[in-house]
DNA sequence: AATGAATGAGAATTCATTCAT
DNA sequence: AATGAATGAATTCTCATTCAT
């Protein structure tokens, strides 16, 4: 359909150049559409931005879904599920995890900021209730959640928005994200999982 | 002086409005110049972009020598520095950092983006070196390295770039960057050093 | 019927807004059809402004009739008469008598200017006759009468056209038209059966 | 100027097909300047009609001058000074009075229509303030000023507004205003002069 | 008969840059 | 060295109209 060659089109556009770098006639011309339609179906560049939140945003709630399938798991079992999910989640969804890290950090529209920091605080609950359900069966020790998420989230968004740093890093030309997510992939689970747990569970001091 | 009236104006307009979200009028606006003056000191827009760059790349090197101050110091103990270092320079820098976050993960100039590189390289080596330092003297477990630096860099990121999204979390109004920085900064270093050094040390498997 | 609710709500947005300020989108959204429906009934936009001179210039032959039905009336009676009649009816079709002001006054398309000056010319002609009559008669002296109609139809339209500017003259805030047309009609009645019929019946020189 | 070739062309071709009907691609192509000039020295089309108004309304008081250089005239003879003065004025600024007499009768924007009431209010005193003279010196019988200000201009108003409809009742093709305006001006100032004399001066009942 | 979808042309405005001084 | 004036290109968006159904 129409619509959603346009929303296709406006993500990729917008994960390349940035919003304010794609211009409309751009995103008509990728989505091989008139550029009035663009204003005849979603009112303005704005709005499109707006709808294309709201058309990806519907993919966390699978997430929960997954979750929710085995609610006896054993915390440490639901963390290691959780990260595979959100390292599968981000890295599949890189173009809008990208527009909407950017967008976030800037100056924008009120409504638009507002449905990027619902996503956000799905994602954080989600977490959080793991945590608290470990800590409840003193199977994790006290931690700071927020920020403990926060390096869940900050650890994968830095791998995502920084492909070309890691490609040259790792010695190899400018990849398809597909392939760099390929070759990266376990690799970030692999940390995650093993930094995380071991924060959770160590008893140390 | 002019030229540096022009940097400082831009790097708070790019943070705020992103690099296409900012004309070229609105920074010589809030720079106090003529319009024709950014032309004719950096060239152009881009120019001057790859200006800002260089002109605050030059910080880096200040955190290499705070640290070779005390080079016997215990691999703990720097890295316990070293996370210092780095949430004072990026909270501080904050505006600086938001323009490399996103401007890394834009098609942009090759240019630009290999300044860029640039940086991250040298902030991975210093924190690298600490590791390994720790890791020879049998103080630090094996870990990957790259990742636990993604993970440093990535929380504090993550603390800096949704400042709306914390705000928010934390039931306060948006308020300036400086004063949230007051309230987090000490928060995300107690929780990355208790993190990093936690997963350096215990030895669980 | 539909067609006349399009005319309708043409003839209203053309007198607030101008008939090229005015979109057919705008009309079909007044009228509460859909867009397509004006080309489809009227063929343009053009065609749907001469359709609604059409439509319109039907009320001046009731004038006519009108008058007709006394035609023993003494002159001045007469004159009394067409004044009333004049003044009702441009004050209850303003909306038209504007539309038709502004684009008598324009470049506009030979087909639309050529309708007016026909309803134009009716006017002045059912003047002129009474006028004639009661020149024939003794009663009345000679005048230029065009510019005696252009004085009676100038009047009407000055108050007309300008109810912003007398609203403000009587320090009293925007009305609607209805209610600025029951305060005026009355008053501008008088002051011009009282001005034309001196005009006409005084022996000065 | 470059200024004053674009007010020029502006006033030009709003008369000609409204403020609306002209675009500023229009005006640019007319006054021989580039397109983005209207907006770098107007700001925008709708600041240039502002500009436009002010630019024009300078006129006005030459008129109030001219008649203060004989302050001891009879009444009389200020009324057909005034007329003579009126009537030249607006044949001679015709397309500034299509301008505004469109304008006014229409929704537009505050600013814009307060500075037409403006003039409006300039003219209406100067004619007033003689015709009180006039009555205070019992030369005058009392009428209703307002309206007579309203027949003045509206005759004067009619006659500019409609020329394309005179042109034809005179059996003329469509001529130029200039030449219009030499045909018809003596015949409107001797009319509106003895209607207006014989209204002030005949004592009837 | 009636309409939702679609479109090319054109609207006003802003852009980064250059030029003449 | 510094700048006000100027501009061509590009921006987003709206326009009246047409087409397929």
């Amino acid at each position: 359909m129409k619509k959603e060659k346009i929303l296709e089109a406006a993500e990729e556009l917008f994960a390349e150049k940035g919003y304010e770098g794609t211009s409309v006639r751009d995103i008509a011309n990728r989505a091989g559409v008139n550029i009035a339609m663009i204003s005849y179906y979603f009112g303005s560049k704005e709005k499109l931005l707006e709808s294309l939140i709201q058309y990806r945003a519907g993919y966390t709630s699978d997430l929960l879904d997954a979750l929710k399938k085995n609610p006896d798991d054993h915390p440490v079992h639901k963390i290691e599920k959780v990260i595979d999910l959100y390292v599968d989640r981000i890295l599949t969804h890189h173009r809008f995890h990208n527009i909407m890290s950017r967008q976030l950090s800037m100056i924008s529209e009120k409504k638009i900021k507002d449905q990027m920091i619902e996503i956000k605080k799905q994602n954080l609950e989600i977490i959080k209730k793991i945590i608290e359900e470990g800590q409840r069966k003193k199977i994790f020790r006290k931690v700071d959640i927020e920020l403990t998420v926060a390096t869940i989230i900050g650890t994968i968004s830095q791998v995502t928005l920084s492909k070309s740093f890691y490609c040259q890093l790792m010695h190899i030309p400018e990849i398809s994200f597909d392939e760099y997510s390929m070759r990266i992939k376990s690799r970030v689970k692999k940390h995650l999982k093993k930094l995380i747990i071991t924060y959770l569970t160590c008893d140390m001091e």
